[in-house]
DNA sequence: AAAGCATCGATTGTATACAAGAGTCACTGA
DNA sequence: TCAGTGACTCTTGTATACAATCGATGCTTT
């Protein structure tokens, strides 16, 4: 009777998995987003198989998958490997989703229900504790539950999946960021600004907020990489 | 000189196809924007495969990719189809490709070459030739010149890439409103509009002509997609 | 006759087998 | 010693075989 224990959500958010190739997918992409793997580094079919009890099947189609959004790079005969952008592409990235991010908080000041600010608001207010108590890892991950919050508030599912898929790209670099010394209070600053724009319901202004703060990033990142000749 | 024979183009625009999967993958993107497949119509693996005389593991990996993009779902057990995206979607879309162009507009104008200017202008050019014949199919096309070359002249590959990729998702319903009768001259209307603000290097004035162009465009595939009981 | 259930068939998911190109490394020659 | 070249190996690309699950169809039962 009870053989079919399969999980099976709906909502695109959580891992709705019910075949080996998605679970896979999950996984190389868990591995890359938190750094356990590094671009540049190689990613070989055998190896994947062997460690996840699977064979190359599921695993290339997974690989595939995770090329298309870019998070991969695959050149024929010649293997995937996690991307590494180029200077100039990390400077795109940080544009493009600037720009996604910054329309998220158009939309966000014009149409977040009650609810949705609350949980923005609350986001800032664990941020704002973290900062002072200047726990670096913790403050990261607050920051991206306050990002999501206004990804969620802007209540248009494409959108946020798109800038879910960029934002991926750049997590590497925008980890590195995070550890940088005097950047969580200016963060802070930035992120007062934003939230307040959204209180008022003033779009134009939480638009230029964000992309604001999302390219200041951009030129902390581009400094940064430089220092340390990525 | 020429030291690697392979032929291995690293833009990601032409079609620099080694593997079957990938030459696969383009043969069904293409049938989907072209229109040759529907929204909804169900993608038969064997039947691919043997219509372009191969096996099924490359139609798989090919559809796996294009599910990525949101082109193609693929439920477990249940095959492939094209994305029928609900009314709600199709919304979503259209208002995620209006903040990507209209940002690309916003770029363009301030950083355009001259060379690029003048591509969208003879696009812009052409497509008034266009409208004044009445000639829909052709002016479908031109219009995809005129947008193409804004782009472009943003220098930012990764957003072409992000725009490309929504936008294919929309061709099957930018396909309809294009033959809506009083669509084209008010099109013109707006390209005018945005065409003098980059050759003036406003990057305000032409984001938000952009902006407005491709929202009025929603709008419309609305009305168009209430009209026709999609 | 309608509803429920079991069996069958067809299609997808996974594994494995086979083919072919790219990189490696040793060997040869200068 | 170093550059060039050749075969070899290892990995990927493709095809096929096998397994599992979902939907359909027809039968049985009330």
């Amino acid at each position: 009777m009870g053989k079919m224990g399969t999980v099976n959500r709906r909502d695109g958010t959580g891992p709705r998995r019910n075949t080996l190739a998605d679970l896979v997918e999950s996984r190389i992409e868990q591995e890359i987003v938190e750094g356990r793997v590094a671009p540049g580094d190689r990613l070989d079919e055998e190896e994947l198989a062997a460690r996840l009890s699977t064979s190359r099947t599921p695993v290339r189609e997974a690989l595939r998958k995770l090329a298309a959004t870019g998070l991969v790079t695959i050149r024929p005969r010649a293997g995937a490997h996690v991307t590494r952008p180029t200077m100039t592409e990390i400077i795109e990235l940080f544009e493009t989703v600037s720009a996604l991010e910054a329309f998220a908080a158009r939309l966000a000041a014009e149409r977040a229900t009650v609810a949705q600010l609350e949980s923005i608001q609350a986001a800032h207010a664990l941020c704002n504790d973290l900062a002072a108590s200047g726990d670096a890892k913790a403050y990261f991950e607050a920051n991206r539950v306050f990002h999501n919050a206004v990804w969620e508030a802007a209540n248009n599912q494409v959108l946020r999946q798109q800038i879910a898929a960029v934002d991926k790209r750049l997590s590497p670099y925008r980890r590195q960021i995070t550890f940088h010394p005097n950047r969580t209070q200016d963060s802070q600053t930035e992120h007062d600004q934003i939230a307040q724009a959204l209180a008022d319901r003033k779009p134009q202004i939480a638009e230029k907020a964000m992309r604001d703060h999302v390219m200041i990033l951009s030129d902390d990142a581009m400094q940064l990489a430089r220092d340390l000749k990525l």
